[in-house]
DNA sequence: GTTGGAGTGTCAACAACACTGACATAAAGT
DNA sequence: ACTTTATGTCAGTGTTGTTGACACTCCAAC
């Protein structure tokens, strides 16, 4: 069940290489995902929301003060259509724009309490589903997880994840 | 790095599921997500179709004759925003639709050489982007990848995935 | 055999959220 | 002064999801 990882040189060691693997990749990724938003659109058809507005939220709460720009650039939508969701939210007193000091252009955005008090709710929701599905899997299997997801990305979003990550630390 | 992996009982052995590691986790989705979509959505782009077009041709490509009801149940979205799709493929001539022999009320779905013309397309973009995150990961973190997936879907996806692995062996 | 319910597929209308294009404002930078 | 950058807004369009209403087919009970 488990072949040699060493030489990607060997010919035989790249059976997980084949057609049919990366297919069965494919659908994993297209049936998990599926799985990864479930819990939160359930929680968000109830109110006037949607996966749009909590990325926005999830990313607002995860780097407080960051500008409209820095989330247009991790988001990777137009402005119109960040801008459609923020307003919304910042009328609804989830999330606060504050006028920039340095450069008085830019608009920093944090989440209120009511904002941090969604966020909570939804996130945990999505963490209990990937605390489960981690639990189940194991931490090797978990770590693996992670080093395909990230070969995964596009450049430019390996760049946002990994400052993301670093922010944390 | 690799800590035991044996008791979820012991306690430090859990320090993968702190909610940093989670958050982590739920970034890499949606991060990697993205790249998963980028390369079909760039060559559907440029015709009539989007990424439903793409899931539609993608699993009656895989399950050739399958009914429109089993499709359903596989992309998990109601019976009339699939018809919409499956309208414009089979007036495009991508695929095929049989009125079924035994139940007439059924209709069973084929691609056409043209779609499959077109799934290959979608499916080499597709698939070179995993091939290269599956090589530069390694056969144990695709192994690990595929259990992480597995384990984040809902039952009934869990059960639709099975059965596509099996049917293909 | 007719009737009624369940299964299946189609058409129409609407909502969410992405897009492009155009334009306004304000603040930096040169 | 002129240009660039950061942001917000209006209008229009496309894809994809939703519900509601309806037609056709099968099957089983009457």
């Amino acid at each position: 069940m488990d072949r040699r990882t060493s030489g990607p040189s060997s010919g035989e060691a790249l059976l997980f290489l084949t057609d049919e693997q990366l297919r069965q990749g494919i659908e994993a990724m297209f049936f998990a995902y599926r799985g990864f938003t479930a819990d939160p659109d359930r929680i968000l058809a109830d109110m006037a929301y949607g996966r749009a507005h909590h990325r926005a939220i999830h990313f607002i709460g995860r780097a407080p003060n960051t500008t409209v720009n820095n989330l247009l650039n991790i988001l990777g939508v137009t402005k119109q259509s960040l801008n459609r969701v923020l307003r919304t939210l910042i009328a609804d007193g989830l999330v606060e724009s504050k006028v920039g000091r340095m450069d008085k252009r830019e608009r920093h955005l944090t989440l209120t309490q009511a904002g941090r008090d969604l966020e909570q709710t939804l996130s945990d929701a999505q963490r209990a589903r990937m605390r489960s599905a981690f639990r189940d899997a194991g931490p090797e299997a978990v770590a693996g997880f992670r080093t395909v997801l990230e070969a995964m990305m596009d450049g430019e979003m390996r760049g946002s994840y990994a400052r993301l990550k670093e922010a944390s630390s």
